[in-house]
DNA sequence: GAGTGGTCTAGACCACAAT
DNA sequence: TTGTGGTCTAGACCACTCC
């Protein structure tokens, strides 16, 4: 019967109203008193579900003003599903696989914010055997000393990085490139070719831990963003 | 003294021990109870605090097991900015115009699934005169029959529909495509130079709105995702 | 069975902003 | 001034699930 908790359908029969146009961008929402005496409860149980809906941005409260349904924002922002390589393969049904292309080790330089030394890695990621990603990473070796030992070739460095240096920010560019000669022999393609590039650096703890650059062929890859401000 | 409320207090003391590191992915957070007794508060003062953590994906709570730092995601997701062309060009300092380049009236696509008739535009966007963005767009008679009597030489389309017919659910896909013939012309580039394509689809309580095309040239643009599990 | 989080109540005081 | 939301309290009962 009874398994909603009184908040949540609260803010559902709301949020109902506002995704039917009912409600439409300015409209001015029952205060909590209103809605505590409508639904027969607490005012604690409304300011809840109130403050779930403002959380999600689906309406703006101020005192005294009461509550607004927000406008769609005009600067919107969308949650974007940053692929790992491999379960990506994996989830279209392919089999991945990797080459360790080239490794080296050398000093950081300063502007690449990842301390004294860095390994510096290019990976071939491969689905079904055909090449599907160019990467480019460094790591550094002052944040993570033991990536100097560490088997690439076994393990790619994304997973290996996941499984031994777990991060806590990171920013993501996604830029349009064309091929330039390497990649283009590494992914077979003509050069010039246009690709999605993937720039994404990690930190732990304020600390760089790694930048990679991972380009995929423009053709065979989209990003996608859903957002959809009834439904969280 | 006091303007933070206590339970973003603790919220932000645990949240800081994680990013700190100190209290690693799996380890098991003090009860409700024992934090309650340490902070001299209300139980629900913590609930809501932890709630709040929860909700953010810090940590997860199971009744009985307690709560326990959570691991990194393994696919992980970031927000990213999607932007409106005028207040991004406006944002960088730079004077926004737009020129309508096309616009036809037609029998809408079954695969557009934007209902009977729709309006096809094509529209260049400038930042100080120059070319910035070559925009295709359809928007659906179906469901904004006032679009037909719009001047977009006076409102570019993606503002007119801000006004008049906010969405309540979009998506929006992100690729690299070699420009065509009339966009590198527009845009002023060679043909089939690397461009960020962001398509976008809107919908209004379920019946489809309008599809755009937006192009920036590659070399210019980049989108940005952050994501931060410790910061929002 | 017992420890944990999830929800809810019926109050209270305060901060803020519109009037 | 006063209406509105923001926070907090000190309880309570319940639903899970691990032991």
């Amino acid at each position: 019967m009874d398994q909603e908790p009184l908040h949540r359908r609260i803010a559902g029969d709301i949020e109902r109203r506002i995704a039917s146009g009912e409600w439409r961008p300015g409209f001015r929402i029952p205060t909590e008193a209103e809605l505590t005496a409508e639904y027969g409860c607490a005012r604690m149980t409304v300011s809840r579900a109130m403050s779930d809906l403002s959380a999600r941005g689906l309406v703006v409260r101020r005192r005294r003003a009461g509550t607004v349904v927000a406008h769609p924002p005009v600067h919107s922002s969308a949650l974007v599903s940053i692929p790992g390589i491999q379960s990506e393969v994996e989830g279209r049904g392919l089999a991945y696989s990797h080459r360790l292309l080239g490794r080296i080790v050398r000093p950081a330089r300063a502007d690449e914010g990842l301390g004294e030394r860095v390994i510096e890695l290019e990976t071939l990621h491969l689905a079904d055997d055909l090449p599907f990603v160019f990467e480019r990473r460094l790591i550094s070796l002052s944040a993570a000393p033991e990536a100097e030992a560490a088997d690439f070739t076994a393990q790619p460095p994304g997973g290996w990085l996941l499984a031994h240096m777990p991060w806590t920010e990171a920013e993501h560019r996604i830029s349009a490139v064309g091929a330039d000669h390497e990649t283009a022999a590494g992914l077979g393609l003509a050069d010039g070719a246009p690709c999605l590039r993937l720039e994404r650096r990690t930190w732990r703890d304020g600390q760089g831990v790694t930048w990679a650059s991972q380009i995929f062929p423009g053709a065979a890859y989209d990003l996608v963003a859903r957002f959809s401000p009834t439904k969280g």
